[in-house]
DNA sequence: GCCCAGATGTTAGCGGCGATCACATTAGCA
DNA sequence: TGCTAATGTGATCGCCGCTAACATCTGGGC
């Protein structure tokens, strides 16, 4: 931990990182409203021009954060199981990814709620990872499915079940519900499909 | 059709309308960066302070645009298939839904996307006008399954797709490919799913 | 027909924001 | 040691959301 003294020295140190953690803190602190640069500035006691020496504007900075936030939902991901392969090991990651929209719905909004950079390399590297997770877990669990179009379907599933109950269109008042709601959902794809028969006429 | 002359009189007739039109165009036209009451003012022919008078506050004016943007959406899905009963027919208003998104995103992400207005009126009312539509459809389709379930895992998956393509999580350059990709996760839910079956343990 | 009350629109202005420029300071390398 | 490029500062521009005080119009009661 460097920098305990306000203001020690000229030069921060580094002050790219401490963007971005300043950047997250404010979004889960107070939305998405709450993240703009001149924030993150005064947060990290430096002047408001000075974040510009590391991030061209105010979407890159956003970047930064949603890509910190990839890698963080893939870990609570991991976390709910490392190397799912039942259905009920699957709908317990699915449950940790919905969890984490409603625990933390404007990082996760930044994620994936906005017409977002598709060209920042740290971004797309990190929705690939998600990405190649889930598609792991898929082929593991169902090696004779197409994993492309079994793997989006789950995704799709449980992204949209994340969205729903993010924008309350789904009651997301006690965790429990959400929790047997997607449950739910994922057994009544997963253990009924006949996920070993590729549909035709798919590449 | 009044106000045809260019300011001819002090009031406007109906700037609240106005408003809404004017907003919508510059959604469609410019993303959601585009769309300030400033702008909306400047559209309309009118002062900056006067929307002030039709809403309390910018997010009250995108409330009123997200409703028209519902009442629309169920319009589109309406076209699709007026009432669809076999999976096939509910892929076609699954693709309408999809591309709804990917023609107008930001209208979309304003309805879906956004830490909305909840308690507005207008914007329950219309969001709960879809949900009827779906399950409407559900129940029409699948008389024994549990209406409560299957209607919201449809429509997250839908839901879901539709939000994927609009990032870039899947690929959605050419319409066909996603109507593909729509259709096939449709079926794979619904023709091979017993839908029939209640799980247990739920409402 | 008149007149007033309330609805509607205007003007001016506050503070915050993203962004840019010229300038100050510093670190690291020759 | 001294120079250059990287990094941070201060000032400034234009746009935004929002508010307050003021102007204009409309419609209903007499």
């Amino acid at each position: 931990m460097p920098m305990p003294m306000p203001k020690a020295t000229y030069h921060h140190g580094d002050l790219r990182a401490a963007c971005v953690r300043a950047a997250m803190e404010l979004l889960d602190e107070g939305g998405e409203t709450a993240l703009s640069l001149r924030a993150v500035a005064r947060r990290v006691g430096v002047s408001p021009a000075a974040p510009y020496r590391h991030y061209p504007d105010r979407e890159a900075l956003v970047s930064a954060v949603a890509a910190v936030g990839y890698r963080e939902l893939a870990e609570q991901l991991a976390a709910a199981h490392p190397s799912p392969s039942t259905p009920e090991q699957m709908a317990s990651v699915a449950i940790a990814y919905v969890q984490f929209a409603l625990e933390r719905p404007a990082l996760f909004r930044i994620m994936f709620g906005e017409p977002c950079d598709r060209d920042n390399d740290e971004r797309v590297a990190a929705t690939a990872a998600v990405s190649l997770y889930l598609r792991e877990i898929v082929v593991r669990s169902f090696p004779d499915a197409d994993p492309e179009s079994l793997a989006t379907a789950i995704w799709a599933l449980v992204h949209g079940l994340a969205f729903l109950h993010l924008d309350g269109k789904l009651d997301a008042r006690t965790p429990a519900a959400v929790a047997d709601r997607v449950t739910g959902a994922i057994r009544a794809l997963l253990s009924t499909a006949r996920v070993g028969v590729r549909s035709p006429g798919r590449r």
